[in-house]
DNA sequence: TTGAAAGCGATACCAC
DNA sequence: GTGGTATCGCTTTCAA
């Protein structure tokens, strides 16, 4: 039997209230009294039992907001699966999660959407977050109030969040063009596909994958052509692949750094180069199941979407309840190398690239 | 504010403890107050307090066995730590977990060590298990005293075990398979490595291995030369690589399906041949990140050794604290392709290829 | 500054 | 069959 509380009081002569107060420095104690009990709770290696300490909280209630953007993309939608599942779990715990879905991106209902959930007494908060000055702001604001904030998905850096929860786009990127260095033979054409300029979660990726590529020893280096926009639209990433084959017939690969794979693997299969041509895109989800299936696609890096919805929460309630921060602020989900082989592992990946479940 | 227990028993106008043998169907009640019961409860939407649960059901204490064998290869000391941070977590919610760590593969040790936990009271166990009638029929006969059994890292297939939670080596055959080739050119010769002759485990990655390449179409075809043995030794996968190339001087991939990749890696550089021939081989762990690193290695598909030893503990809490079964009999861990870029997340996966941490 | 006691939610045991 | 009550371990009042 561990120890607990009541032993550690009955060996220095105190009530379990002065235990409490002694190993959570709450004051109103004699140092003596507290030093002691603090001795020999180390001595004995007292650890809290967590679920007795859980259970005793949920007096207070804890309550965790959770607002998501872009709900209506796949990845989204995949990081939405994981919020809920991890709603339904803390439920189990006395814990109750607050989630509000908003399409697209807008500042303005992001914000109001952080006002309206505090008003209803959140003591802490998850979300995708845009990386305006306004939301800076607002996350510092909220982390002086005691509410802790959590970023998934795409990150505010240096602000004042508890951590952030998501992909290192750069990491991505390097993983990328590793595969490319060990798919190509030297020398070999590789275009890399952006998405929106701006987007700077798309750009660490395709920077990572240009960065790499230019350390490549010069024996077996391979040839990057300038990287093509394609504003995450399937109909240009089709045009531009179309062009860029007419130009360099020789075309090795494409990385697809954003969006647009369905386009430019199109463009692969139209002009019989399957399989000649390497493709390489981002995200598990059924398009790109299918796509690596065919052989289109030779390789997909997924950024475990659901881990970045199911964490945060769960994070959050640690925090509250038991006062502990995560490990680290930045908390990169790993960079998943999926082939069709390692896809659909006795369906657990399935139920969560699977967007229009219940 | 979530429904518990005691509102069911108001509106029920019954007690607490009515409420409770209704829900869990433990007889010593009227059918139809244990009908209208589970109408309230149904209709409230009525979730268990899992900490609840939890804290009450300390008061008889769950005691887990675990035993681990071969605890000097690389890949169990990954399990090692998982089990151990399993046990951590596991005693600050009251569980206890009892770790036996074996040498070897010892099926008379092994079921000395059943034996002992046993008489020490466990209520479940999870083990390495050798596959042998003996202890296929030990585990059936646990099952029956009421003692759910786990199998990890291998598994006795066809046995009462709750599950089995470790790597699914045909699918990771075929992941190689899918990887040699994207990698090489079609004609390309592959030399596969195994193992023992009598590693179940090991033998079925060589056989997703040859069997998908077998049934790769013929434009895009790979010779497979036949497979040689290197008893997990780097000495002999040394000589057999040197002996391959020799004998075919355009060797252009090697599959190394249970160990001796060292070996195999240095008659590679040796001859000059590094990134030339193309080697994948098995389990993240220090030699085999420095391999990757150097590019000897192209690829490395990990087995996740850290989760196959953390999640049975909590499977079997989980049962015999909730009733709650796995969810599916085989819980395959991810196949996790790793290169030096997708290798060391923040830290994260460094701690679990260091075997000697403490 | 300290102790005693009342919860948190579910379970188990003992009366009736 | 059913209700009452002690209990798990911890936190948090409220008294003293």
């Amino acid at each position: 039997m561990a120890v607990n509380a009541q032993k550690i009081a009955e060996l220095a002569g105190v009530s379990r209230g002065t235990v409490d107060r002694a190993l959570h420095n709450r004051g109103r104690i004699r140092p003596e009294v507290a030093a002691r009990i603090q001795e020999i709770a180390a001595e004995l290696g007292y650890k809290p039992n967590l679920v007795g300490q859980a259970l005793s909280r949920t007096r207070q209630g804890v309550k965790i907001g959770v607002i998501l953007q872009s709900v209506e993309t796949p990845t989204i939608q995949v990081v939405q699966s994981g919020v809920r599942r991890a709603a339904d779990e803390l439920r189990a715990s006395g814990g109750e999660v607050l989630l509000r879905e908003l399409s697209g991106l807008d500042d303005e209902l992001l914000l109001e959407s952080i006002e309206d959930l505090v008003s209803q007494g959140i003591q802490g908060l998850a979300l995708t977050p845009n990386n305006t000055p306004e939301l800076r702001q607002c996350i510092n604001g909220l982390s002086e109030q005691g509410i802790p904030v959590v970023t998934l998905n795409s990150d505010v850096p240096g602000s004042r969040r508890l951590c952030f929860v998501g992909q290192d786009g750069y990491r991505a990127g390097q993983t990328a063009a590793s595969l490319m260095y060990e798919l190509l033979p030297p020398g070999s054409k590789l275009l890399p596909l952006a998405g929106h300029l701006n987007n700077s979660a798309h750009n660490s990726r395709l920077n990572g994958f240009i960065d790499t590529l230019r350390q490549q020893d010069s024996e077996g280096a391979l040839t990057v052509l300038p990287f093509q926009p394609c504003f995450d639209r399937d109909d240009c990433a089709y045009e531009v692949t179309q062009y860029i084959l007419h130009l360099h017939p020789d075309l090795a690969g494409i990385y697809v750094a954003a969006n647009g794979q369905e386009g430019a693997c199109q463009a692969i299969a139209e002009t019989g180069r399957k399989g000649r041509v390497k493709i390489i895109a981002h995200d598990l989800n059924k398009p790109n199941l299918r796509l690596l299936e065919s052989g289109l696609l030779s390789f997909v890096l997924d950024q475990e979407a659901f881990d970045q919805g199911y964490r945060p929460p769960f994070l959050l309630y640690e925090y509250l309840l038991h006062q502990k921060p995560p490990a680290r602020e930045l908390l990169h989900t790993d960079i998943a190398i999926r082939t069709r082989y390692n896809s659909d592992l006795s369906g657990v990946l399935t139920q969560y690239i699977e967007p229009d479940q219940q």
